[in-house]
DNA sequence: TATCATTTTTACCGTTTGGTCAAATCTCTT
DNA sequence: AAGAGATTTGACCAAACGGTAAAAATGATA
């Protein structure tokens, strides 16, 4: 009598998954992300993600049913990591420790996560079609969360008086920066485009943004 | 003898636009605007844009050549608006009052023109293919030159120790932010999608980041 | 090595896409 | 009102697109 190994058709449903297919898929998930993130849902092709995945289309559409199937996978692996520098915010250190080394996190995380950080930017501009739901639940009850130990610390005269989710959207939006606008990043400094040796001068501005003062009292000399 | 109005067969190279002409490259560039800022070049459809723009798609490629043709001409009018608010930068004003007005005129900039700032995230993402020359030149230039500015400033000791491009990478960051990942910023705080009554918040939070000091220094109770 | 499931390929399909063409219509001037 | 030029439209095209079907090739296992 034969083993039954899977119930359905699908690869992606079986039970365990085959030496191949977890290579494959893999393959594919990585030439997803580098044609999705720099076009966007709309703007990538199954052509060019297989092309780029070095397969076949057919074989493609082997692993993953569609075209949505295989973004919502990386937007699923992603949101995760996304959340993770976020989540070790504690509140029993000092805010200064901790606004630091969530920053530093975050920059690492956009340095080591380019591709990544990119996608995600692709579906904000877009609308959020697929990770609204995210957005509203996880994220915002995650946010609220973290806002309110930023909140016990105004309170306690430990941090300025400031709206705590509008400090956090400046930290991600300064971190993120590094990787959605990195073309940017290098022409300005004059580097050439994919030289990401502007991440250590990123994380001395934000320190000294964040963590120290900007501009100088006035002084009545 | 009839007159010459034109040299070419190309409505948009004609020496003087009829009223039609420019009531129509208006509704096509504003429909055009729409989709682009969405779904980026690649995403975006001519199809789509004609629809918008309540026209056929045949006479929408009467006013433009070609699909490229209109990014370009989108992209083009924004470098404008875009350099605009940092051009005003002044080595005459106080640090504090000229990034002050810079911040309120670049978060300003980024609720009159949130479909514009997508717009250049969107080329941003895509690694900058219709404007990296501008990029590498222009923009280049100018930020040098209020770099310098900035660099005057910290070595009179009226503006703390940092390397003043990367000041402006904050600066752009947080504030285009707010256009950008606008539909972020909403589910997060619980606003309906399109609802920018965040940005009173927002002003103020950038203020207290760039211009006062967000976290105290360490006392020693 | 025979067998069966897994994987890959070839050939294809209907639709969408960017774009063309020539004819038809409209607008403005005389 | 008529003529010339400007505008609009419908019909169309080739290529690219997302996706399917079935056969062929490969891999694992007994």
């Amino acid at each position: 009598m034969t083993q039954i190994s899977a119930s359905s058709e699908n690869p992606a449903e079986r039970r365990s998954k085959t030496r191949i297919q977890k290579e494959n898929e893999t393959r594919i998930l990585l030439a997803a992300l580098e044609v999705f993130s720099e076009n966007g849902f709309r703007g990538a092709t199954l052509d060019r993600i297989a092309a780029t995945a070095k397969m076949s289309k057919p074989n493609l559409l082997y692993y993953f049913k569609n075209k949505e199937e295989i973004h919502v996978a990386l937007l699923t692996d992603l949101l995760d990591v996304w959340l993770a520098p976020l989540r070790e915010i504690s509140p029993h250190g000092e805010p200064a420790d901790e606004i630091g080394s969530y920053i530093r996190r975050k920059l690492e995380s956009s340095r080591q996560f380019p591709r990544e950080s990119r996608l995600f930017a692709n579906e904000m501009l877009a609308g959020a079609p697929h990770i609204g739901d995210f957005l509203q639940s996880e994220l915002k009850q995650l946010v609220d969360e973290k806002a309110a130990i930023f909140q016990g610390w105004i309170d306690e005269r430990r941090l300025a008086p400031c709206d705590p989710r509008h400090l956090l959207f400046a930290i991600w939006s300064t971190t993120q920066h590094y990787a959605d606008f990195s073309v940017q990043v290098c022409h300005v400094l004059g580097l050439q485009p994919g030289d990401v040796s502007y991440y250590e001068e990123a994380l001395s501005m934000l320190e000294t943004l964040f963590l120290s003062r900007l501009v100088p009292p006035a002084s009545t000399d």
